[in-house]
DNA sequence: CAGGGCTTCAAACGTATGTTTCAAACAGAC
DNA sequence: GTCTGTTTGAAACATACGTTTGAAGCCCTG
């Protein structure tokens, strides 16, 4: 069938483009012509630019959040009423992205850089849309923090969210040039599997550090419980 | 001097905007109009809009930078031969941007935003200038990081570099956005100095965690060796 | 007060954008 | 084959952008 092969060309084509130059900065011509399709078919298939935006992360959040929420159903079952650790709901999540079906060899890194523009280049539409269809899961995930961080302030464990939210978002939103830049100076592949393996130990690390830390910290903390 | 009042107001309008919408989201017309000068005044002032871009930056990063060279200088000198530790580079990265003369109540946060977003909205044409102009502080903090943690590899120590930038930057990029929601929710009042003083020992515990951190995550896909 | 270098101003220029139009091409049903 | 609804195509539309222009205004020196 035409119709669903120039959709998925286009949503293809956009993805792409969104993550390595940002929405506004990505017309729609690049879009059409990187697709090869006609420049009217981005109004006539998803109707507007905004709606295209939409569709390319409803094209993968959709299933992601799906994934994502059998995966916590998955370990609160498993905790059986106890509420999961940090390292566990971290991991969670981070398996949960990394299984994926992925669409092509670039794979999650293009969408997690996309998400990371979502949250940083603030486009108003975009933020809503985001909150209004996948608050639901977002919500869940902070409730299983809150849950494995009892000893935190409420304070405390807003601003370290929130850095958590940004070694991440940050991390996978430089694209790829940090690992070119890995793979040139170093001689290192490394996957995305990889980076989440070391992101999330310096984030639990960090979500459980000794408050008001003054003095250079001893290797103390041993958190898995 | 009628100049420098226009070229100010314009610096001041662009700045606001520019940590408000992003660098492409706002155009000349908003900035001359926030300003109240005429449009034609960024062309003849700056040259072009990117001119005004890298203006915006080195108003702030040329004090900046002089500053953190100081402030590196008087923290070697104090370790007399020794290497500064972890905690001590980044109290004087923090000091030292929490110090600079702040031009208005929004002070260093809109600044912080700015550079988040130059960060991750990869403009050519900024980065290159970043790098060109910029380039030698970040190198010197580079190299006190590298000596603060030889026990790291090279490459864990670079992926940990990014997270912590991106802590950095993605918390202050948030704009006020996050001081006021906690505001709001938390009914607590949150300064720069205060965040500051929470990210530093969620970096430092970050950068120091155990390496290969155990999961207890059952089955399948254990994280890199 | 006359001249000349800055600075401001309103207007226009050329270009790129998102969107719309409407005719042509196509598909499947009868 | 003919008809009907859907999809594609080339072209145009209106708008917004960064930039340029050239005249007017300003301020200081002589």
């Amino acid at each position: 069938m035409a119709q669903s092969d120039t959709v998925d060309r286009i949503l293809d084509a956009a993805e792409e483009l969104f993550a390595d130059r940002g929405f506004s900065e990505t017309s729609l011509r690049m879009i059409t012509s990187k697709a090869k399709v006609n420049l009217a078919a981005v109004n006539y298939h998803f109707g507007s630019k905004n709606a295209l935006i939409h569709a390319v992360f409803a094209r993968f959040l959709t299933p992601f959040s799906a994934t994502l929420e059998t995966a916590f159903d998955e370990l609160e079952e498993r905790c059986d009423g106890q509420p999961p650790t940090l390292n566990q709901t971290l991991w969670a999540l981070t398996e949960s992205a990394v299984r994926m079906p992925q669409r092509n060899e670039k794979g999650i890194s293009i969408f997690m850089r996309l998400l990371g523009l979502a949250y940083t280049q603030s486009q108003g539409h975009l933020r809503k849309f985001l909150e209004q269809e996948y608050g639901d899961p977002f919500s869940r995930f902070m409730r299983l923090l809150k849950e494995a961080t009892p000893q935190l302030s409420s304070v405390d464990r807003y601003w370290r969210i929130q850095f958590m939210l940004g070694a991440t978002a940050f991390t996978m939103s430089s694209s790829d040039a940090l690992r070119d830049i890995l793979q040139n100076k170093l001689g290192v592949e490394t996957t995305i599997q990889e980076i989440a393996a070391r992101l999330v130990p310096f984030l639990a690390a960090g979500m459980q550090a000794e408050d008001k830390m003054l003095i250079p910290v001893p290797d103390s903390h041993t958190p898995v419980a």
